[in-house]
DNA sequence: CTTGCAGCTCCAGCGACTGGAGGTTGGATC
DNA sequence: GATCCAACCTCCAGTCGCTGGAGCTGCAAG
């Protein structure tokens, strides 16, 4: 692939300001080989072009919709083999959507489990506060959606 | 504090098995703190009370709610001061139901997206895949709510 | 006495960044 | 030309909540 010299080339900070994904996080994907490496100018700095751009964006846009750095790769490489079939991007997001159903619906038992909660807390002293019993029994809870300490919740505190 | 002679104690398996926290794990809060240090037996093994199996079930509990550690520790603390009053616990569950009642709101925008995108695809070549521009393209998207950042100028492709 | 599981400590890694130190470059102004 | 300062560079370490693995010791049963 060529740059013809006429195709403008900006610095990290225009791609950051570009994108809306910071200076830092560039770099970052550039050393685990998400962004191609950029052209470095005579003092080192990474120049990019419209190019690093989109796929920048398509890389935000992803990660908006939670997919992995890990899929995202996936979906990169796949996406530049022009001849494959799509149904494997077609999994990718279909495995997406399952995760994205199933925790909605674990999070719509713990809400109504807190609020359940809360609504008990008459604000009195310690030795009697009804959240912190319910948080220590279990047996209490009426909603048993929120289960199990599973790959959900602790790893998707943004 | 003393320990009885009559209160039984027991190793850390047990313990584990009777909270469903794992062994690692129970070593980890020990390590951070949650969980009071154990005794230990002459071979330097943990013995525990039903205390600590007590302490051990809220914080799981805590942690399926989605509590972080910190929120835990600080629980923690506030419970065992019996003079105050119990609006700091209930602040605490307020605010974990209303990040909860956010992630409902993202998730279900990030659903409705997901499901448009998917439904565009007609398993043809990549070249001509609705899911990759879809995802690379932000101006396609219908529901606004798992954006962060406005992107305002992101002039490419004109 | 041997087997074998349960326990111990310590270090490292996961994912997706972020913080901070400490040095260099680029463009504008004096 | 000198100076200034923001933007850039690299490198190491930390975040959160664990988990994996190495390599050791403790303990009870056969």
């Amino acid at each position: 692939m060529i740059t013809p010299h006429f195709m403008p080339e900006f610095p990290i900070g225009q791609l950051s300001r570009k994108t809306g994904v910071s200076v830092r996080t560039i770099r970052y994907y550039e050393s685990i080989g998400l962004l191609p490496v950029a052209r470095r100018s005579g003092g080192n700095q990474r120049l990019y072009t419209a190019s690093h751009g989109e796929r920048l964006q398509f890389i935000r846009h992803c990660r908006e919709f939670g997919f992995s750095l890990e899929e995202i790769r996936e979906m990169v490489q796949l996406g530049s083999d022009q001849a494959r079939s799509c149904s494997e991007i077609d999994q990718i997001a279909c495995r997406r959507l399952e995760e994205v159903k199933r925790k909605i619906v674990r999070l719509r038992g713990l809400q109504a489990e807190l609020e359940r909660i809360i609504a008990g807390c008459q604000g009195g002293q310690m030795d009697s506060c009804q959240i912190l019993s319910s948080l220590a029994d279990h047996r209490q809870c009426l909603h048993p959606e929120h289960g199990g300490i599973d790959e959900d919740e602790h790893h998707w505190r943004e």
